[in-house]
RNA sequence: GCUGAGGUAGCCUAGUCCGGUAAGGCGCCAGCCUUGAAAGCUGGUGGCGGUCUCGCCUCGGGAGUUCAAAUCUCCCCCUCAGCGCCA
């Protein structure tokens, strides 16, 4: 939620930010926020007086009943009063209830260092690093997965349905050593690992993510008022709701590990099989609150942090700038990082860094203060891939498979995998 | 799931039976005192406003009764405790 105080005294500015979208709707729910908000406050002074005089008059009958009981005039005169009222505050609710609503709709402001673009095929690349390898005879990820006996696909298509697979054998342990190497690289870096719920309810639900997304990506949980998670930076974000934040404590970082659960996993491209888009998977996730004036700096952190994990991996990658119409509405800047796939000849999104500034602790009610005292300002909010597991696998799988279809495991994995340097296929599988 | 107790300002608590417009403490801020600090004393300290020595709003949420609701009635939400179930 965007700042109604900003909206208020320099209304210019927002709607300039928000032309950039170049989506009228947005303007148009700009202008009912303003229409909304100035009738509200004009009526709010018509029900604030006769308020006053209702107020004056129970005081009065106050005073008579120990006196002996209030006149009939009185009476009468007091109870007119409430019939005005009435009317007066069921429209000053009703234009309350329309602003707020229209403004939970109004996107993010933009950094002004956001490119425009109508869709992700106009995102601007910012940095690159490794050399993009070259196709080989590289079977795609899921079909090697499979003839590697490591993943189930029909099996898993049968029993929960498209977008849902079985990992088995040694490939489970790649998973958890990226897992593993990701949080012990972010807690050399002071971040705090938080396993946080799975479910969230539709409350707080709201205060993180796009309305949109509660038809669009997130699985309810029927007749509960629970959602599961489509990412752990939605509960991160939603520990504070209400709170206030010592500013001298912050920033605050933590690495959330969590299942994410989404509906939408989109469709169509190449090489569709595998574990590239699915319903269901495993992600650490870098998540900071910080002061305002430093989220630009933290959240290069963030990027900065991202790409050293898949350099460590020694896969290629690109950085891009989302444009204007990719980057969502809750983000004011956004960055992917998109690793190279050799088998498709193409880089593929597997990070997703954004700073979110105050728009989601805004809508939780997170506020920052000096030792408990609420002050005025909002923290900001900023979250990134660490890793993917399912999408750094399938990328792992297709860079490091070797010709006779065993996977090569990256070096900084050896570890963490009892040194082991190569997975092979289980002989013994069924 | 059942039973009970609760939800009051940044935090803790009183007020609810019996309706009259949020008392007190902690913390925080300022002043006094002090070499300095602590303690002590005095004052201030929820939100909003276009009229700012004024006015309105605020007691988990909503509806109702009333001239008037933290207080009475109804519905709902949440938390905790005990019991039940359970990896």
């Amino acid at each position: 939620m965007i700042d109604l105080e900003l909206v208020r005294k320099e209304p210019e500015k927002v709607e300039e930010n928000l032309q950039r979208r170049r989506n009228p709707e947005y303007l148009r729910l700009l202008a009912e926020v303003r229409s909304k908000d100035s009738e509200w406050r004009a009526l709010r002074k018509q029900a604030d007086e006769l308020r006053r005089q209702r107020n004056e008059l129970s005081q009065r009958m106050a005073g008579a009943k120990t006196a002996g009981g209030p006149t009939p005039e009185l009476v009468a005169e007091a109870k007119a009063i409430p019939e005005r009222l009435r009317a007066v505050e069921d429209r000053e609710n009703e234009l309350l209830r329309d602003r707020d609503a229209a403004l939970m709709r109004v996107p993010n402001l933009l950094d002004d260092s956001v490119p425009y673009g109508k869709d992700d095929s106009e995102n601007v690349e910012v940095a690159k690093w490794g050399e993009p390898a070259p196709p080989g005879d590289r079977m795609p990820h899921g079909d090697a997965l499979e003839a590697l006996g490591m993943a189930e696909f029909d099996r898993a298509h049968r029993v929960s349905g498209a977008g849902f697979y079985y990992l088995r054998g040694p490939i489970v342990l790649l998973d958890l050593a990226l897992q593993r190497m990701a949080i012990d690289f972010l807690m050399e870096r002071g971040f705090t690992p938080v396993i946080p719920p799975f479910m969230l309810r539709r409350e707080p639900y709201e205060g993180v993510t796009d309305l949109a997304d509660f038809g669009n990506v997130m699985y309810k949980i029927e007749g509960e008022d629970l959602y599961l998670i489509a990412t752990s930076e939605h509960p991160l974000a939603a520990l504070y709701r209400g709170e206030i934040l010592d500013e001298e404590r912050l920033p605050i970082r933590f690495i959330g590990l969590s299942y994410n659960f989404r509906k939408e996993i989109g469709g169509h491209g190449v090489d569709q099989k595998g574990i590239f888009r699915t319903h269901q998977f495993f992600k650490i996730e870098q998540f900071i609150f910080s002061r305002p004036e430093d989220s630009p700096k933290l959240h290069e952190e963030l990027r900065a942090n991202a790409e050293e994990l898949f350099r460590r991996l020694r896969i290629p990658y690109r950085v891009v700038n989302v444009c204007t119409g990719d980057v969502g509405t809750v983000a004011a800047k956004k960055y992917d990082i998109e690793a190279w796939f050799p088998r498709q000849q193409a880089y593929r999104e597997v990070v997703s860094c954004s700073n979110c500034t105050d728009y989601q602790a805004r809508r939780l009610g997170i506020r920052m203060g000096k030792a408990g005292k609420p002050g005025k300002s909002v923290p900001h909010t900023l979250n990134s891939t660490a890793i993917a597991t399912s999408r750094a696998l399938a990328v792992i799988v297709e860079q490091y498979q070797q010709p006779n279809g065993s996977i090569t495991v990256p070096d900084v994995l050896r570890p963490y995998l009892g040194g082991r340097k190569e997975l092979v296929a289980d002989a013994a599988r069924i």
